[in-house]
DNA sequence: TGTACATCAGTGAACGCGCGTTCACTGATGTAC
DNA sequence: TGTACATCAGTGAACGCGCGTTCACTGATGTAC
């Protein structure tokens, strides 16, 4: 009966996790706080510490399964069309859906900022790259000639495109569209680029 | 001599926005203290609270003044050309430019959160539109057969669009390009669109 | 299986510090005559 | 122009609070025999 220890540490780990993934959901990464990650894990703010370095260390790891969650998201949105544009399209649309479905979620993707000196852990950094794969496949066979690297970039170059748009879009500021002509306006937007590539 | 008192405090407003404005481009918007700002104004931390109703409200005028510099970058941007695509281009090519100079200063513009129930002020709202005006000036020519409310809602997304690819090249993060690709990529990318636009 | 001891997870009150904001006071500007 | 008083800008030490993190302690799990 030795694992007894190591499966109650991994527990707590999970209920660590996903109560500050429940709190950020809630009421955003701003709002994360230690004690209440606790008080919400039934742990005391101490225990906290026993298993993460600290408490960016919770978020990078609630940030690992949001990207393993877009992931997926991303996987079925590649098998649910055939075109490389319809594709494209699709990888879009869900990307907008994700981010309106689970709004703080998605926001502290990218709004954590890890103390200075501090770059994200490699093994995180990795988690982003899979995610570039989705864009490159489609756009691979739109656009042939490019060779493994100009794909990388053009694929970050989209990524960030769309994401430029869903979030300007989202988090409102001044630049707000609304809402219900934010999808219709993406669509069009891919479907231009894409055009644009015929034409070179 | 009555007015002396009224420009001693004006001068003191331009003393503390441009202390704050100093420091947010050196150290970037998370480490801007009132007491700093303060001491490079020559003043008590007090006397900023005589001027401005908070911190907050300083950022805001610092943003305020970032957005009449971007708005002469942008009209100068028209000007440096005659064909609408080449003006497209000047003007993303010049917004990278400008973040890539004033990095800390342009990413307070979109980073500056203000608490809970206070909506960014009308007149601040209004600058941002302001600057929409000037690709929607372009963006008319190339497609004449959009209605002004339609082309407000293109200009939108395409400087969501452009300010995504700067952003996230920027700010480096997991999908960093390499910092001479980046404005390669940002034409190509404007003409590709333009070109969509065309076969539509 | 049972007992004695060792180890380590888990606890939460207390520490410490950073920092925005205030407020009783001082001194400069303005007004009245 | 000069004097007395009033007003208000400017001061900065002190307040207050939020919150991440620690650490001496307790109690549960594991080990030895």
């Amino acid at each position: 009966m030795s694992g007894k220890r190591e499966a109650k540490k991994e527990a707590l780990r999970q209920a660590i996790i996903n109560a500050a993934r429940q709190r950020i959901a809630e009421s955003g990464l701003d709002e994360l706080r230690a004690r209440d990650i606790a008080k919400d894990a039934d742990c005391a703010v101490g225990s906290l510490y026993t298993v993460f370095s600290d408490v960016d260390d919770v978020v990078l790891h609630v940030n690992s399964s949001t990207l393993t969650q877009l992931g997926s998201v991303m996987e079925a949105a590649s098998k649910s069309a055939d075109s490389p544009q319809e594709v494209l399209v699709a990888l879009a649309v869900e990307y907008l859906k994700f981010a309106t479905e689970n709004r703080n979620i998605w926001s502290a993707l990218f709004n954590h900022r890890l103390p200075e000196g501090a770059p994200a852990p490699e093994w995180h950094v990795a988690e982003h790259l899979v995610l570039m794969r989705w864009i490159a496949i489609p756009l691979a066979k739109l656009r042939p000639n490019l060779d493994e690297k100009a794909l990388a970039v053009q694929s970050r170059i989209l990524f960030a495109a769309v994401h430029g748009i869903v979030s300007l879009s989202l988090e409102g500021r001044f630049v707000a569209v609304r809402r219900r002509d934010i999808e219709t306006q993406l669509i069009q937007f891919i479907n231009d680029i894409i055009r644009g590539f015929d034409k070179e």
